[in-house]
RNA sequence: GUCCCUAUCGUCUAGAGGCCUAGGACAACACCCUUUCACGGUGUGAACCGGGGUUCGAAUCCCCGUGGGGACGCCA
């Protein structure tokens, strides 16, 4: 066992504020959330803002807003890059003196001439090592008036070789590597020292990160020996892919998860459908978080890109719904009518509409939908009133707006008012179907609904009557 | 161009050399249930990228192609 893994487990969630935390992003918050609950671990926020220039305190909010929703709490942090500087100096100080840095005065226009030319060649574009100090070798002279970066001096042979913890072993040949910079002319640090500094500083044990680094893992691991410090295990997660099948962007599918939110999706769907997507554990579909703690592990991860698919997060929002308790989804009915400005939600209570339709919707927005025909009676379109609300029809409605009148407000219950109804049946000589969906129409402006005595009963008498009399009048 | 990663139903995946006539789930389709529409239940169709090896035996191991992705910044 190596000093890594004899430490206690700590994973890091490192974003880079330069806007809101995005599906990908979500995912491997998830895993590296749950790899550190799953081994009793600390899990770190860490927010990468050295960018200035990109960076913004509206993605903070957003980064921790959508990290709150899903339910993927932090236990050190947020630690924040731009707070560290002085360390970072300080490291860079350190190895300047140990020579395992170097200061280099090319610029940037002899950078891009540089490149051209390698690219011209077909040659991958690398920096060529003119500033880095060598035994026997003659520095040029130090230009007057420029302000060097600072480069790190990166080994020039042998291989740089990691047991990636998804991808299995990966080596890279440190020939492909060139001295890259750690402190811009500015004297600024860039992000692979930072990171480096950090999971060190931190006492990172697992760096769990998105597909996109595992090239910048070789040359972290090279940074991290010439500190001396103990080399994290790494687990490269592969992309998450949009639903037509093509990278993530911001025109298709790269949205915010409080976009979920809005669209009316449950936070522990998300998570269950997160999870599943690029893990799994047998067969299993539908598991909770803490299932999935106990589950959750670095093998059976999947090292190919993953498609995301709405229809199976609709599944599992659907199933989630189900479950869900009738006052929660009452408040997000609530939530959502004030919204569309309507604010009076107290009768009926919206907790018994969410039980009346739970079980039928697929997400919050299609449970409000269906909530607003109780508080705001709608009117059936021409179409349907012709279609549905005949003479027959009508005088059915009639006798039945006639016997539930006699009926008190406590007999509003779907027993007596499915015996009510079915008198109406015998009394006109129709089948159900002939009076219900007229009577759906006259109530909701729909002819589907749930089960009609109930949704009698959660109307109320007053209301029913109401509607009824205006369909007749 | 160079380097790295990757490849099972339309999609997410199971699969660690014989348990595979390749399993599950979403979606699709059919039927059943039904007081409408849903929900639910049952069932059907649907895949190992191609070519070479290794082996008694390959979805599984190796190599080569091809496809897909990533990286090659004084971005993160």
């Amino acid at each position: 066992m190596n000093a890594v893994t004899s430490r206690a487990v700590k994973t890091r969630f490192a974003p880079s504020p330069t806007g809101y935390l995005h599906i990908g992003g979500a995912r491997t918050a998830l895993f590296a959330w749950a790899y550190a609950r799953r081994h009793g671990g600390k899990f770190v926020l860490r927010i990468e803002d050295t960018d200035i220039a990109r960076s913004t305190p509206e993605a903070v909010q957003a980064i921790l807003d959508g990290m709150q929703w899903l339910g993927l709490a932090h236990d050190e942090g947020p630690y924040y890059q731009t707070q560290r500087m002085m360390r970072y100096k300080e490291v860079i100080g350190q190895m300047l003196a140990a020579g395992t840095a170097y200061h280099c005065y090319t610029s940037k226009e002899e950078l891009d001439a540089l490149r051209a030319e390698q690219e011209a060649k077909k040659e991958k574009p690398r920096y060529d090592g003119r500033w880095r100090p060598e035994p026997g070798k003659v520095l040029p002279v130090p230009p007057s008036g420029v302000q060097p970066v600072v480069r790190f001096r990166n080994p020039t042979e042998g291989v740089v070789a990691w047991d990636d913890q998804v991808k299995g072993r990966i080596e890279i040949a440190n020939a492909e590597l060139d001295d890259f910079i750690i402190a811009r002319a500015d004297g600024t640090p860039t992000y692979n020292f930072c990171v480096v500094v950090d999971d060190w500083d931190m006492g990172i044990t697992h760096v769990i990160r998105g597909d996109d680094h595992v090239n910048n893992t070789p040359r972290q691991i090279n940074l991290l020996q010439a500190l001396g410090a103990p080399v994290p295990l790494y687990g490269h997660l592969s992309m998450i892919l949009g639903d037509d099948g093509t990278k993530l962007s911001k025109r298709h599918g790269a949205v915010s998860v409080m976009q979920y939110d809005e669209d009316g999706y449950l936070p522990e769907a998300v998570l269950n459908y997160l999870a599943r997507l690029g893990w799994s554990h047998g067969d299993e579909e539908i598991f909770s978080m803490q299932q999935f703690i106990e589950w959750f592990g670095l093998d059976h991860i999947t090292s190919s890109a993953a498609q995301f698919n709405t229809e199976k997060l609709n599944w599992l929002n659907a199933h989630y719904l189900k479950l869900a308790d009738d006052a929660r989804l009452g408040q997000e009915i609530r939530r959502r009518l004030v919204r569309e400005g309507v604010t009076e939600t107290a009768v009926p209570d919206p907790a018994e509409i969410a039980a009346l339709y739970k079980d039928r919707v697929a997400n919050l927005n299609e449970l409000a939908d269906s909530a607003h025909a109780f508080y705001v009676a709608a009117h059936p379109s021409d179409e349907l009133a012709t279609q549905h609300l005949t003479e027959a029809a009508k005088a059915a409605l009639a006798d039945l707006a006639d016997r539930l009148g006699r009926l008190a407000g406590a007999d509003f219950v779907p027993e007596t008012l499915a015996k009510t109804l079915k008198e109406t049946l015998a009394a006109t000589g129709l089948k159900m179907p002939q009076v219900a969906i007229p009577l759906r129409v006259a109530l909701l402006g729909q002819p589907q609904s749930p089960a009609i005595d109930r949704v009698l009963a959660v109307l109320g008498r007053d209301e029913v009557l109401r509607r009824l009399a205006r369909t007749l009048s």
